[in-house]
DNA sequence: TCTACACCTTTACGCCACGTGAAGGTCAAT
DNA sequence: ATTGACCTTCACGTGGCGTAAAGGTGTAGA
């Protein structure tokens, strides 16, 4: 199959002048020019494009890309692997950025404080600080994805109404919590109405109850310093208290 | 809390070049100038700067970012909303990409076919040709990710010996394939041994065996056509008589 | 056969988002 | 008092094209 350089620039997806250009660089050369000067791209050329385009996803430079392509020891195969491998390297960035997008969501709704380090987890585009940014998987991998996602899905689609319903429940929350608190026990009354509280709250963004997630949220309270800070920024101490009401309303244990 | 330019730069991984070309263009003043000139930035800088980056990740240039976070009608609630759903497009594109690598390693190494035209899938950022698009992510959702994920995964790290035993088992399953083709019959001794062969081939690949998953893989090759002419490229209609085949070995249905 | 129109060509200037000096002032520690 | 890590402005360079401008080519229809 033979192309022109409109012809293959609609099936890649690119602009005849970046065809041109990489003629140019000497990146891309056509298969051979016709009697009237035009660029003819044939099969193999069809695939070193894709090869570059591909090299591109990965933000290298031209040059760059030139260099891997035309060097002798170039192992199409081997070279598909690395992709692979730093596309899901890419992913995995990718994801940290969505969950920094919904812990800013989340954030701004006061469900949870956020340090300004946090603020820019997932653009950092290099391993530094390797610990940290794996910070919100290993949150995933122990609690798992259904406790992180399922609030964060629902929340990002509930109407006006049912907002504010979970902020005034929050605010109720706040109070009776503070004022079991003083009490010091977990189990009397004022603290099994926090959990009970926090039980409708929590169903106004969980699809379904369980009281082994809803134990396991109250643990990731106090493992989770995003968490605790929210809850400790009056009374310190208070999101372990909580957690422990709703392990006692729970029968956890 | 308060920052130095190259304090903020760390923090959010840009360079300081890049925070005063910022400041150059108005997108991003520092909170104030100290007594010697120095450019220091706080809270609102870095949440600024934050909503600067998110929209660098969709890849808008700076003077639009600077139209939408300047206009007076700019909800940061609402626009984060917005960023969420585009990175998780962005993530659909990404798949659709690993995926495209992962074919393209398939048809390298003659598991199945490939056209000009898929080859590029997964560059294209518009939704144009939307079906075909799809196209990956429907094979996905028909048969699970399992047997998508798991035939790719492996073979991506097998060692040599292991893929030399799986180019020879290949070999042979086409030939016995080819043999029981002619005599028609799926349930005849030397079809059910092309079946049994197909089975070992498929361990090469797979962690687990099931009848169901194999029986499923089997009608796939019927189903999506890059298989199908990849067993049908001698023979038409090899793909279905190996699927019978393979039903009948399972007991499928 | 003329014309329209969609192709193709080369040449050349422009642009964005910085990178990379150069030349010099500031601050904290030794 | 000196070092060295900061900071400043000014200014030129660069990568990967976009976008004319000016002209040649191919073919379908009047």
């Amino acid at each position: 199959m033979e192309y022109t350089i409109q012809k293959l620039g609609q099936l890649a997806g690119v602009s005849t002048r970046t065809l041109r250009y990489y003629d140019e660089i000497d990146i891309l050369k056509p298969a051979r020019i016709n009697s009237s000067g035009y660029r003819i791209y044939g099969k193999a050329e069809v695939d070193r494009l894709q090869q570059i385009l591909f090299y591109k996803e990965l933000d290298l430079p031209l040059h760059q890309i030139k260099e891997i392509i035309t060097s002798q020891s170039f192992s199409p195969a081997e070279a598909l692997r690395e992709h692979r491998e730093k596309l899901l390297n890419k992913r995995e960035q990718l994801d940290r950025l969505i969950l920094n997008v919904e812990q800013t969501i989340a954030a701004n709704e006061g469900r949870i404080t956020m340090k300004d380090k946090e603020k820019f987890e997932g653009f950092k585009k290099q391993m530094v600080e390797e610990n940290e940014q794996k910070f919100g998987k290993e949150i995933r991998d122990k609690y798992g994805d259904q406790v992180v996602d399922q609030s964060n899905k629902k929340v990002l689609n509930m109407t006006q109404s049912e907002h504010d319903k979970a902020t005034q429940l929050a605010e109720k929350i706040h109070t009776v919590l503070a004022e079991a608190f003083k009490t010091g026990d977990p189990a009397g009354d004022s603290a099994q109405e926090a959990a009970e509280l926090h039980k409708e709250w929590l169903m106004l963004y969980w699809h379904e109850y369980s009281k082994e997630a809803h134990a396991n949220l109250a643990q990731m309270y106090v493992d989770d310093e995003r968490f605790t800070a929210y809850y400790d920024k009056d009374q310190p101490g208070t999101a372990a208290f909580l957690r422990d009401a709703i392990h006692i309303y729970t029968d956890y244990k």
